[in-house]
DNA sequence: CTAAGACTTGAACAATTGTTGAAGTCAAGC
DNA sequence: GCTTGACTTCAACAATTGTTCAAGTCTTAG
């Protein structure tokens, strides 16, 4: 069982960052006798998959229910789902970055100047 | 001289994002006797370049800066200059986005499974 | 067992980007 | 000049994603 603090520095995120984190259900954590939390082995991987989602562009929210349909010990269907959706996800977001661009070099039409 | 709304609809966005972008410095307004916001004609052309640089990933905070370098009747190399900026930085996240899917695919390094 | 230092907790605060709503202003018609 | 309906104002609120800090917990050495 680790602590707040064992996690965050195996994911790389702040202890404040994995408190939110489980406060919002991305992780779950049992609790010592003492109200400390002690997560699971698979806490600090749920972690930095949702890192990455972040840099992405998903909301916690979202991550929450991609999170959702991982279990504590993933299977390789559980990571391609994942995968797939994380990668139309990047992909959707950089078209939608390629259409900004497009969207500023038709500049005369933005501004008639 | 433009109102709120008047801006709003020329920029697409609505009149409580125009105060706002206003209250930002973004865009300047004089007032009327009643206290009224009333905006020159570049209002509505500075809020669209503004929301393109906010899909491009600009904080407010940002595209203040880039703003602050453009004239009421910018002139071409006023319109290069930003257009260059706003390109560089969509280049940047889009290749930000194109790591984070590297990393994605790399995924077995990320949680050693 | 107890003291000490490291670690954790939850509430309060912070930055960002707006929206909402009660009260005030404006323009047009009578 | 007054009414009326549309528009505007500003403060308060809201969602998001955390950070900060006083107070409490844990572990290790004595």
């Amino acid at each position: 069982m680790l602590t707040v603090g064992e996690v965050a520095r195996e994911a790389g995120a702040s202890g404040s960052a994995i408190r939110f984190y489980e406060r919002q259900g991305l992780i779950t954590a049992s609790r010592t006798s003492g109200n400390q939390r002690r997560f699971g082995p698979d806490a600090a991987c749920r972690v930095r998959v949702a890192r990455v989602a972040q840099r992405i562009g998903l909301s916690v929210g979202e991550i929450r229910d991609l999170l959702a349909d991982l279990p504590p010990e993933p299977a390789l269907t559980d990571w391609q789902r994942l995968h797939d959706r994380l990668t139309a996800e990047a992909d959707r977001r950089i078209a939608e970055l390629h259409a900004a661009l497009g969207d500023i070099r038709s500049g005369r039409r933005l501004c008639d100047l």
